[in-house]
RNA sequence: GGUGAUGUAGCUCAGCUGGUUAGAGCACAGGAUUCAUAAUCCUGGGGUCGAGGGUUCAAGUCCCUCUUUCACCA
């Protein structure tokens, strides 16, 4: 039995999300993956602690907090609040929830690198950067962005171009331009400091094929070794939001290097909460067992540069690092246009029940890297079919007859032997959990919440209370049938905790933990009276929350105020050649900012991006019908080439389009998705 | 472009170290049943296992080429 063994000292983790963001139905692919597994080691009587924080540095969240008028303490403590409160709400249960922007992570974090510094593994080097003459910061790559130089793409990244494909450095890009302050950057050199991973290549070498990865993860780590790894760049520049590198004013840790740090700042603090020993689960000889949960995105971080920091400054590694593949959406990359990319909080809006969608993760995780397809439809249908179909109508077709003919007292039969087929899966399911390979596991419990529904269709218990003579037959079948209820929900408990909790009130029995398996429901036990436990998803509440994230692409207002029945309106009569059209530059652009003008009417003034150096400045007179907010990121249309004209309140370099007449108005207009700025309209 | 994964019934997925007529759930069709918030049970139709080549007595399973989708490239 599986649960023979003696109890295991646990710490897990999952990755970090980055505090610049909500938390989608992507991220929670990991940390239901994560949960479910820390709940069952749980249920197995093993000590396990979970962490995670809030990842808090960086260049991005510094902008951001910038551009909202606000300090990044202030912002990262916002995000906290509602991630912790969208974990909360589908039940993925952390021991403790923290931050990296931590007095633990700062302090962890720079005894860390001196501990690297002391083992010779760290060295300085001058590096030429590029740099925002007007922001006087150094610009990550990302952050530099210009003409793809293979194929001229405008608004392409500093790395690769999501145009044509291709990879190349910032210095290649044409034209570049600095995406904080639309400058042109310029090269810089400054001193940066560097973790000498070109050192530690034996140890990363017996390390990652030691079993501590997957076998498709080491193989993927192997290409690194063959081309060779070259040392690790850890400063950044001030302004950087993040922790000073000891004795180096004005340059920083890379937000990469205290993350995973974040892990043991976490935990660290959760010691000093609960009077846990910390060296128990961090000193290099520790006993303990340590595992990482990520996505395959991030092996790179936490299978390389992250053993090797441990490895050299005096830590133990992890046991293991476990990684998933990503989740797609009706078999594609979540997408704003389709309304795929969908929040946390969207859903418990739209569908509300957490358990559902931890339910079909479940049964679609397995222990490999692949990509998980969340099929909306099939979501639907699984959802339907195995948790109300087939499980939960177990109880409610027996427990009525439980409750109303015996007064709520079970008299179970001996040596049924569907119970014994359900108790004899025990092992398996075990294993399967364990080992991860939740789609596994769940495919046996249906399998076995089919043969309870098959006892059960067979015995007819229906039949059997017309029949006076049938009475003790008829308890027994339907206690049988609650005790193979009571298995199933056992099984299903990491799956859905909450749920099993609401079983365990109506089975009126203590919590379940996997021993649980060698008990029954015994003869006389009385149940609590049967409250249905969960509905049907209606395919409704999925189209409405697929539409609710749809990104505006088209005209803001959710009522149209267009009849279908006026008349078409006649065109001007003027005829005018191909060549007098062609002399009007339309543009796709992006509204990058957009607001209100004082002491104008009608006007707002937007900032256009058509893919140039600066942003076109555009005073357009759609104040009547848009706010501000709900323009900034679409897509429009402008005509670049009208002349400049000077307005009261400043130059206006171009004009957006947009439809009216007196039936209502204006409605700007919006490229079909797919449409990128700087497109010339023709 | 390089590398690692990936492509099996309409849909979502199982198929361990190669071995009898390729499986499940959902969907669909027929039947049964009525205890259950139409749930359940039985039966059935449906696949040239991405394409092509190779190894083998035998390949979805191994090898090569091409191709699909995803990720990473510090």
């Amino acid at each position: 039995m599986a649960t023979a063994h003696t109890a295991r000292k646990i710490l897990v983790t999952s990755a970090l999300p980055y505090a610049n963001g909500s938390i989608h139905l992507g991220h929670l692919v990991e940390y239901i993956q994560t949960d479910i597994w820390v709940r069952f080691q749980k249920m197995q009587g093993h000590t396990v602690h979970y962490v995670c924080a809030d990842d808090t540095h960086g260049t991005p969240i510094m902008l951001r907090a910038e551009k909202e008028g606000i300090t990044p303490e202030a912002l990262i403590a916002d995000v906290h609040k509602q991630h912790s409160a969208d974990f909360n709400e589908f039940l993925v249960g952390f021991d403790h929830y923290y931050s990296t922007n931590a007095p633990e992570n700062k302090a962890l974090s720079q005894s860390i690198y001196l501990a690297l510094k002391g083992a010779g593994k760290i060295a300085s080097k001058v590096i030429e950067q590029f740099y925002d003459p007007l922001k006087n910061m150094f610009l990550p790559d990302r952050f530099i962005k210009g003409e793809c130089p293979k194929c001229h793409a405008k608004d392409q990244y500093g790395d690769s171009c999501e145009v044509c494909g291709a990879t190349y450095n910032p210095t290649e890009l044409i034209n570049a331009y600095s995406a904080v302050s639309g400058a042109a950057p310029v090269r810089k050199e400054t001193e940066h400091y560097f973790f000498k991973l070109s050192e530690c290549a034996d140890f990363l070498k017996e390390w990652t094929r030691s079993g501590t990865l997957q076998g498709e993860a080491a193989n993927k780590m192997s290409e690194w070794f063959e081309s060779g790894l070259n040392d690790w760049d850890i400063s950044r520049d001030a302004p950087y939001f993040g922790f000073e590198i000891p004795d180096a004013p004005g340059k920083y840790f890379y937000v990469w290097l205290d993350a995973p740090i974040g892990y043991m700042a976490s935990f660290k603090k959760l010691c000093a909460d609960t009077g846990l020993d910390f060296d128990e689960y961090w000193a290099q000889d520790a006993k303990t067992e340590l595992y990482h949960f990520i996505g395959k995105d991030i092996l790179y971080f936490h299978a390389l540069f992250w053993p090797a920091t441990l490895e050299y400054s005096g830590y133990r590694k992890p046991t293991k690092i476990f990684a998933h593949g990503f989740l797609t959406v009706n078999g594609e990359k979540m997408s704003k246009s389709r309304g795929t990319f969908i929040t946390a909080r969207s859903y418990l809006e739209h569908i509300k029940n957490p358990e559902y969608l931890r339910y079909y993760y479940a049964a679609k995780l397995n222990s490999s890297m692949e990509d998980i397809d969340l099929s909306l439809d099939d979501f639907v249908a699984r959802v339907n079919s195995d948790l109300v179909g087939k499980y939960i109508n177990i109880a409610s077709r027996t427990a009525g007859f439980i409750n109303k003919q015996f007064d709520g007292q079970l008299r179970p039969s001996s040596n049924n032997p569907v119970v014994a087929e359900l108790k004899s899966s025990a092992a398996m399911i075990a294993e399967a959990f364990d080992s991860r390979e939740y789609g596994k596991a769940l495919r046996e419990i249906m399998r076995l919440a089919d043969s309870a529904n098959g006892f059960v269709a067979e015995k007819a218990p229906w039949v059997m209370a017309k029949q006076a003579d049938q009475t003790q037959a008829l308890q027994e079948v339907c206690s049988d049938a609650l005790e193979l209820f009571r298995l199933l929900t056992l099984y299903l408990k990491p799956v859905l905790p909450k749920l099993a909790g609401e079983v365990e009130q109506f089975l009126n029995i203590e919590s379940l933990s996997w021993t649980s398996v060698t008990e029954e429901l015994t003869a006389g036990h009385r149940i609590q009276s049967y409250q249905h436990l969960i509905t049907r998803i209606d395919p409704k509440w999925i189209l409405d929350m697929t539409e609710a994230n749809k990104e505006n692409l088209t005209a803001s207002p959710t009522v149209a105020p267009v009849k279908a029945s006026v008349a078409p309106a006649e065109t001007s009569g003027m005829e005018i050649s191909i060549d007098d059209f062609t002399k009007v530059d339309l543009r796709i652009a992006k509204i990058i900012h957009a607001e209100h003008v004082e002491g104008a009417e009608k006007l707002l003034r937007l900032s256009l991006d058509i893919g140039e150096a600066k942003p076109r400045q555009v005073f357009a007179g759609i104040k009547s019908a848009y706010d501000p907010d709900q323009l900034i990121g679409r897509l429009t249309l402008m005509v670049a080439n009208l002349a400049p004209r000077k307005m009261k309140f400043g130059l206006s370099e171009g004009m957006v389009l947009a439809a009216s007449d007196e039936s209502g108005g204006p409605f700007i207009l919006s490229p079909d998705a797919g449409a990128q700025l700087g497109m010339r309209v023709k």
